[in-house]
DNA sequence: GCTCCCGTTCTACACCTGTAGAAGCGGCAT
DNA sequence: ATGCCGCTTCTACAGGTGTAGAACGGGAGC
């Protein structure tokens, strides 16, 4: 059974995704989750409070993904839910790596907008980055392959990494580099976003 | 003399950069720009026409800023207003680049938040697209680098790199990296943005 | 049976926002 | 000076929004 506060929070996300922080309200979290009208406002009295329930909700999905590993989606085999852990090969790095970003451009479109509006929130409402505790565990984990590939300064190596790496995903999400790239979703997007992440661990790892 | 068109989209963009796209409303405006109250309204009827002003006032801002190539910036010479077009060699381009960057994060600093939140509005709106016209300019400049660098397929290669170099932006803006990275402003930012850069230029070029 | 309680649903209300139009004002041409 | 015309300023108003609290309902405990 999923709780309702798992209900409203994911209306919230995917109102958010589609039409920004300024979508958020508490009415239209009823209205798109078809909850009746003062549901989301009595479980989230302040909106400030329907926020951070939001960003919590966000980092609760992302550890769940990282709890399974690099294990398949059960709903999309063809992608891993997080990168391998475990992984020291950087070609075999840097193709999960992008098989996870062409995810997240494709099932993952709706959570990576809206992760995007809140790390931006999250610039004047310092308390949300607390929560969302930004990449923490990507940025463990980049910084681990990078000393693994022996890198000279790997956390700061790995830091410059995953920044980079977000910023690609941006890119394609906000559709600057949507007009030349191929498009999502297919062979020629991981293999092109592969390349690039082939390339910046390269990089890095000097 | 300052068209009062630019005094009040200055002020918008003040205000995304403050408080998100949410706290862009007409009576914001003319507070933050002192203007008598309504004056926003009549300039701008419809708030889709502020926004759009607004983004065409980034856009604007940035083409000045390339109008004067990579000269020193009369208000703060320490930095350039844009890359050299004319520079070739990979570390003049880092170093200039990182400078750049660092710019960004510290009198542009709220342009370049606007910005963000702009490309992230641009999601759901997409004629801010085609005003915004994303980073056009660094990315021709990228590429025309990265051709002359011998990259063997300088177009997507300087794609991947603007929006590297976005993400290493976006990282320390929103407070991401901000923790472990040198603050902003400081000769150690410059340098630790120009060796990043520095690191994706050797990567893309090849 | 009644009672109490907690989760839910509904209503109220002050305030904010977008947008339109009226009123005011200074200069220019007649 | 008179009347006209543009810019500027002010006011109105219909929704929307955040938040609080009242009403409801059904199950647990007596």
């Amino acid at each position: 059974m999923v709780t309702r506060y798992a209900v409203i929070t994911d209306a919230a996300i995917e109102l958010v995704a589609e039409h920004g922080m300024r979508g958020l309200t508490h009415r239209a979290v009823d209205a798109r989750a078809a909850l009746p009208a003062g549901t989301t406002s009595a479980y989230y009295r302040t909106r400030k409070a329907l926020i951070e329930a939001l960003v919590q909700r966000l980092a609760d999905l992302d550890a769940a993904d990282l709890e399974a590993g690099g294990l398949p989606d059960d709903d999309v085999p063809a992608y891993p839910r997080s990168l391998p852990l475990t992984e020291t090969d950087l070609d075999g790095i840097a193709a999960a790596t992008g098989a996870l970003l062409d995810r997240w451009l494709t099932d993952g479109r709706t959570r990576a907008l809206a992760r995007y509006a809140c790390v931006l929130e999250a610039t004047h409402h310092p308390e949300l980055r607390d929560i969302l505790g930004h990449g923490a565990a990507s940025r463990v984990q980049a910084r681990a392959m990078l000393a693994a590939a022996g890198a000279a300064d790997p956390d700061r190596a790995g830091d410059h990494f995953v920044a980079c790496v977000d910023g690609l995903l941006f890119d394609r999400l906000a559709g600057a580099g949507a007009l030349t790239a191929p498009p999502p979703g297919t062979a020629a997007s991981r293999a092109d976003l592969t390349k690039a992440v082939r390339a910046l661990l390269r990089a890095m790892a000097v």
